[in-house]
DNA sequence: ACATTAATAT
DNA sequence: TATATTAATG
């Protein structure tokens, strides 16, 4: 989350403000104390260090002498990976997983932090961005006034306009239906009972174009819990997406291009970055005086198996990559899930672009290790 | 039948 | 330009 801004933090608002808002995260992530023990673990800890700085010898917290900026992010070597796991990104939705929506004060601050030195991060948070704009309101508390998206851009906005949901005297028939649905609450709950009321309404006036889905932040943050579950973008699909989410009215189409929109944006984001001295970009970030394996990273890392994982040196060897397994999180049963199975990159072989670009780090592909999916064949196709 | 990619529309 | 939908292809 805030890791860092740590620095910032503790320079603009001292130390027992600090903690206090440490505090106050942990009360949000308390919440969540199953799907993120570790984060709960972390912050718990990160408090009692600070709380012993100020009490005591204001020793040594310097820690971090050497590093800055650990926003590092984007690597080029943790592809997907890290890209969405933005760990700040806050200053618009939290995609990430559906465990982080604490969102604070620190915005300004952070964003003028992270203008200095993230581009892409502002990527990352482009598109996503994007996402949310199907729906500005989010998180938000109060404001009541959930606005059905049916017809509030009617307005002629004119202005940014970027999309207009079903504006356009089309058939004014189109029902609004639930294709945006307010996330009014995030659980899961709704999922909970498929009876409920997952009325596949065969609207009429099926000649034109679909209206088109608008992915709220509640939507997306599905999609991604989805995501998660099988194992990464890469593994999932759409169909199990689908029933993983658990959303009435979305149809495989749909997941499927909100896949394929999210898979071009992971895949590389920018060409730049390179990295490869700073320890930054990996996965441990440094709260209090102790390292630990990010949170937001181990949500994903967890899930999406090890692959990319197993790569990163512990420099010190202090820390090695625990690679810790899949969290059992709730799987949704377990049968509709099935395997991952690494799918052959096919890219075109012929451009002339980049390709080969990266190979880089040599060194392994290890694909493989984790699990035991081995012999798994998957007959009976059934047809 | 399903998944991925490309094209097209908004 | 970006995102969603539709078509095409593996």
């Amino acid at each position: 989350m805030y890791f860092f801004t740590e620095k910032i933090q503790r320079l603009k608002m001292g130390f027992p403000d600090y903690i206090q808002a440490l505090e106050e995260e942990r009360r949000k992530i308390q919440v969540f104390c199953k799907e993120l023990p570790l984060s709960l673990e972390l912050v718990t800890q990160a408090i009692e260090a600070c709380k012993q700085q100020l009490s005591g010898t204001t020793s040594e917290y310097n820690l971090n002498g050497q590093s800055e900026c650990s926003e590092r992010t984007t690597s080029t070597e943790g592809p997907v990976l890290e890209e969405f796991i933005p760990i700040k990104k806050r200053a618009s939705s939290p995609p990430c997983c559906d465990e982080d929506d604490e969102d604070n004060e620190q915005h300004s601050l952070k964003q003028s932090v992270l203008n200095e030195n993230n581009d892409s991060d502002k990527r990352k948070s482009d598109w996503l961005r994007s996402v949310q704009l199907w729906n500005p309101d989010p998180p938000a508390e109060e404001d009541a006034t959930r606005k059905v998206p049916g017809m509030e851009l009617k307005r002629s906005g004119s202005s940014g306009g970027a999309f207009h949901p079903f504006h356009k005297e089309e058939r004014a028939a189109k029902a609004t239906e639930s294709l945006c649905k307010a996330p009014s609450s995030t659980r899961v709950a709704a999922a909970s009972s498929s009876a409920g009321e997952l009325t596949p309404e065969k609207n009429l006036n099926e000649g034109q174009r679909k209206q088109r889905r608008c992915w709220s932040q509640d939507l997306h943050k599905r999609f991604l819990h989805a995501l998660q579950q099988l194992g990464g973008a890469d593994s999932a699909t759409p169909k199990q997406i689908r029933e993983l989410m658990n959303v009435d009215g979305l149809t495989n189409d749909e997941v499927k291009s909100h896949l394929q929109k999210y898979r071009l944006h992971t895949r590389r984001p920018s060409p730049m970055v390179h990295n490869s001295s700073s320890p930054q970009a990996a996965p441990f970030v440094l709260v209090g005086n102790i390292f630990v394996q990010s949170p937001e990273y181990a949500a994903v890392a967890t899930s999406t198996a090890s692959r990319e994982v197993l790569t990163v040196a512990a420099p010190a060897g202090v820390y090695a990559p625990v690679a810790t397994h899949p969290t059992p999180v709730s799987q949704p049963s377990a049968d509709s899930i099935k395997k991952p199975q690494f799918k052959k990159f096919q890219h075109s072989e012929h451009s002339n672009s980049d390709e080969r670009a990266h190979h880089s780090e040599g060194a392994v592909h290890s694909n493989s290790p984790t699990s035991s999916t081995s012999t798994h064949t998957s007959t009976s196709p059934g047809s």
